[in-house]
DNA sequence: AGTTTGAGTGAACGTATGTTCACCCAAAGT
DNA sequence: ACTTTGGGTGAACATACGTTCACTCAAACT
């Protein structure tokens, strides 16, 4: 919408959402080569344009923003989720078919999964809390996947949940390398194929063992 | 030594050495709950019981301080690796001796491996790189062990490479959850190696595959 | 005995921090 | 038309920061 003048008209909650989304976006971008627990509120405001007092109108400390951060971070991971289990539907083909699509995500949310792999590590002591619960119910619905899989009713429940476990811990390192080493996709890509198929081979095996 | 009312005699290089190790000891208590980046030379001095201006005659900023923990830290590494490898003459053994050692030394180290936990993803940037090219190391010098072991000429040189990668990064995510669950020690160590099982029945199958 | 060296001191600097408070003023509600 | 609401302002605070500089004084060297 547009006034008189051509000046954008914005309701009250439009402004406060957007500045909301602006102090979002510093802050991702000021942890990018830091972490939560150095950056101050200030740099936050300085890096928005608005005073530091109106940052408290959004977040009432920079815990609570990096909570936000969290969420909007694993909202990206669970579409991730969804689009592997989409493009996969033999089970043959779920590595070959899943790696390029988290390349993708990767490369589409550099800042989300650079934020979750800094800040599952070293950030404030609640948002690692929050991070490590969030990887705990994707290892979950992993699981419940793998389960529907032909095959996949050879696992015990328990063992389903390790082997899920080993799959996301892997992936999520193999997401760590890939923000830090953009330009090796393609090998970091190739190489964790060949080791999901090890993995894999380990998994299809597994049953003959028990 | 002891003078002659019984005091401490300490000579120049010693009480520089002990200050020194004070610095470090500090720092790894600091970083315990929140990262290199996140304190302050301030902090640690005051920590130590010196003024700050004190700390440059032993670190010329935070920073290199980190280096020198890197170093300490991944000397205690070595002599992780060294003592699996001296537990473990049968291949077969080699995951049930290996954890427990593993346990032992994330336990008698804690400061050090939580330290390389949190600055591995979140540190200052030469501090990552540092670590990165660590851990680079001990993996080939992995990848050599596992092909001196029966079964290991299997493999080509490139998949050794695959294979001990696997293993160190899943180590290393296993390292990080003994530092955040110390009390889990035991249903953590169980279930890795279940899961570290599934890995060698892959590795153990891959050449059948090729 | 006399000199040099070097870890630790203490004051001072300019700057940055989190948080408080009273204030402004346009959109939203009446 | 008038009042309320609430995002954003700007000054002020006490405290902490990294770094500088001239200093002390005991161990080490000559």
């Amino acid at each position: 919408m547009t006034g008189a003048l051509g000046e954008v008209i914005e309701t009250r909650s439009e402004r406060k959402q957007r500045t909301r989304r602006a102090i979002l976006d510093a802050a991702l971008a000021l942890t990018d080569d830091s972490s939560l627990v150095a950056i101050s509120l200030r740099q936050v405001a300085k890096e928005v344009g608005i005073v530091p007092t109106a940052f408290y109108r959004h977040f009432d400390s920079v815990e609570s923003l990096g909570l936000a951060l969290v969420d909007e971070s694993f909202e990206s991971l669970r579409g991730l989720l969804r689009d592997v289990w989409l493009r996969s539907p033999q089970f043959q083909d779920y590595i070959d078919g899943s790696l390029p699509v988290l390349a993708d995500h990767v490369r589409a949310h550099r800042a989300h999964y650079a934020f979750i792999a800094r800040e599952r590590a070293a950030g404030p002591p609640r948002v690692r809390e929050a991070i490590r619960h969030e990887i705990e119910l994707i290892t979950r619905e992993l699981a419940t996947d793998v389960a529907r899989v032909p095959g996949g009713r050879a696992f015990s429940t328990e063992h389903l949940n390790l082997l899920a476990d080993l799959i996301v811990s892997f992936v999520v390192t193999t997401a760590e390398r890939l923000i830090e080493e953009p330009a090796a996709e393609a090998r970091i890509l190739a190489e964790t194929r060949t080791q999901l198929r090890m993995l894999m081979v380990g998994a299809l095996n597994w049953r003959s063992r028990r």
